[in-house]
RNA sequence: GGGUCGAUAGCUCAAUGGUAGAGCAGCGUCCUUUUAAGUCGUUGGUUCUGGGUUCGAAUCCCAGUCGACCCA
């Protein structure tokens, strides 16, 4: 247990939390407050540098704050830097500008403790743009220190669990969660500018419905209820699109009871996206607008390199549009996919498999089984933004079934880096054929069967393409991040114990 | 759920059965344009937790906690 107010180690020196405390305690006696309620700042780091006119050093003035992250005391000068949401700036204090006194109280200032300064910018002899301080005002103190400056956080559970001083120390974590919320910026106004409305529905259902996953189950203790967290954000938007609400998105978080792993966080973030009178080639088209808005305005770059394999990915141009069973054909080396509907399919199925060296389980269905190449053996391969078209019915049942043959469906998964990154369809509007799919994949567990929204089909949903996209995937993909945890800003852990903050 | 690996000072890491160390941070000193600033001195340990083996355990064994990776 650490010190509280009323009780400082004896000897301060051996405890860095003990001696930040006496500080405090000391500026409390003295009348000071170091926890101030406000601070005035007129430029971020950032826009301060961009403010300096070369050559006129001393001229345009700045009120600058954020955290102690370097200190160097140079006996009559001190050179420090400050962190704020946009990085660092160097600030520079002389004893005989600011005066003795406020020199020592700035030297007591401790790395970690924030800070608000005002004064004037001009450039070092090493050409660092940095503010000569007036004034300057502890706002915050900070009573435990920082990790190390130079290697900064490195323990993974640590990074995870007290982010912010991941966010603090490694620069490299804070740019790319930044970018995680550009790119959602980004996504969001790529969608806004097609007339596409953002909405809210509900993450509390009765019917966890919309894709095979196991829910989280909670209760509601007024309504003697219990619910399930979502797990797909599509029975409810289609349901938007039987209102008339014809172009729609929602980002947010759904939840699957499942596995956590480096692609998996039992919470992730998806954006759908429907859009009626379209079908999934219309998707194709605004699935690559949106990403290539992100490589455009917030990327800067026209290709990210695959984590995995050090490939380029090229974002731009046609992307490669092949057949599911073109592909599976290929891998199996031989016609599997004649086969499809003869009464043989499945024995070719699992041999394929056990040439390609896959384990088949007993209790499969057979489309399972020929997925399983296509998910072990063809979709790490597919580095390129590549549309696999052509799915077996079976593998969704919320598509439209193809034309030409009903045993397809008119469907897209977008596979790049390896990684499923959006899956899109022509959305099913027939309310038999949608009931009949729906029965098929529930099995016996009619409870999970959602016949309000078969009620809503009922009442008409105009033709609709519809998209979703793995938001955590797709920061993985552009940032080159090797885990989901990494683009997520806290992850789900284990919990522990709370540690007692006092 | 199974396997492998890991946890040592605030942080980053050493120490292969025999006195637990270093760098940064901290504390004290010198230094008025530094860039991982420099300089001299110096404090700090429940070696994740609990058992066991041993004259002796950070180190070997068992169990547990948490994490990472791989597999399901």
């Amino acid at each position: 247990m650490r010190g509280s107010m009323s009780e400082i180690p004896q000897d301060i020196t051996h405890d860095q939390y003990a001696v930040r405390l006496k500080k405090l305690q000391d500026m409390r006696a003295a009348g000071s407050d170091p926890f101030r309620a406000n601070c005035e700042q007129t430029h971020f780091s950032g826009e301060a540098l961009k403010a300096y006119i070369d050559g006129q050093d001393y001229v345009v003035p700045v009120k600058v704050a954020g955290r102690l992250v370097v200190i160097r005391d140079m006996g009559k000068s001190q050179f420090v830097k400050v962190l704020d949401q946009q990085g660092q700036i160097q600030l520079y204090l002389k004893k005989d500008l600011v005066g003795d006194a406020a020199y020592a109280e700035f030297k007591k200032l401790d790395l970690g403790d924030i800070v608000g300064a005002e004064g004037t910018l001009f450039k070092t002899k090493t050409g660092e743009i940095t503010v000569r301080v007036d004034k300057f005002t502890l706002v915050s103190k900070a009573l435990r220190p920082l990790p190390e400056k130079w290697h900064g956080l490195t323990d993974a559970e640590q990074v995870y669990r007290q982010r912010y001083l991941d966010l603090i120390v490694n620069p490299e974590s804070r740019a790319r969660l930044m970018l995680r919320s550009k790119i959602v910026a980004s996504i969001r106004s790529t969608l806004a500018s097609r007339k596409f409305l953002e909405v809210e529905t509900p993450m509390l259902e009765g019917v966890a419905g919309g894709a095979a996953a196991r829910p989280f189950v909670t209760h509601h203790n007024a309504l003697g209820a219990d619910f399930f967290l979502r797990i797909a954000l599509e029975l409810r938007l289609k349901r938007l699109l039987v209102g008339g609400y014809d172009r729609v998105f929602e980002i947010g978080r759904v939840f699957r009871n499942e596995g956590v792993s480096r692609k998996h966080n039992p919470e992730f973030t998806m954006l759908e996206v429907y859009q009626a009178y379209s079908d999934f080639r219309g998707m194709m088209e605004l699935l690559r607008a949106i990403i290539q808005d992100i490589a455009t305005d917030v990327l800067h770059y026209t290709h990210v390199k695959h984590a995995a394999t050090g490939e380029m990915i090229h974002l731009f141009g046609e992307w490669r549009s092949v057949r599911y069973f073109d592909l599976i054909d290929e891998t199996a080396g031989f016609a599997l996919s004649s086969f499809r509907g003869k009464p043989e399919y499945r024995e070719k199925a699992v041999e394929a498999c056990q040439k390609l060296g896959l384990e088949v389980h007993a209790g499969w269905e057979t489309h399972e089984v020929v997925n399983e190449i296509f998910g072990k053996k063809i979709e790490p391969t597919l580095i390129q933004p590549t549309f696999v078209t052509h799915l077996p019915k079976e593998l969704c049942p919320l598509a439209k079934l193809n034309k030409e043959d009903p045993g397809l469906i008119d469907v897209f998964e977008c596979i790049i880096g390896g990684m499923e990154v959006a899956p899109a369809y022509s959305e099913q509007n027939d309310p038999f054929v949608q009931r009949e799919m729906f029965e098929k994949q529930v099995g016996e567990e009619k409870q999970n069967l959602d016949t309000d929204f078969l009620l809503a089909l009922e009442h008409g949903m105009p033709p609709a393409g519809g998209m979703g996209v793995g938001i955590d995937r797709l920061c993985i993909l552009l940032t080159g991040a090797e885990s989901i945890r990494d683009v997520i800003l806290f992850p789900s852990l284990r919990p522990t114990a709370a540690p007692s903050a006092s």
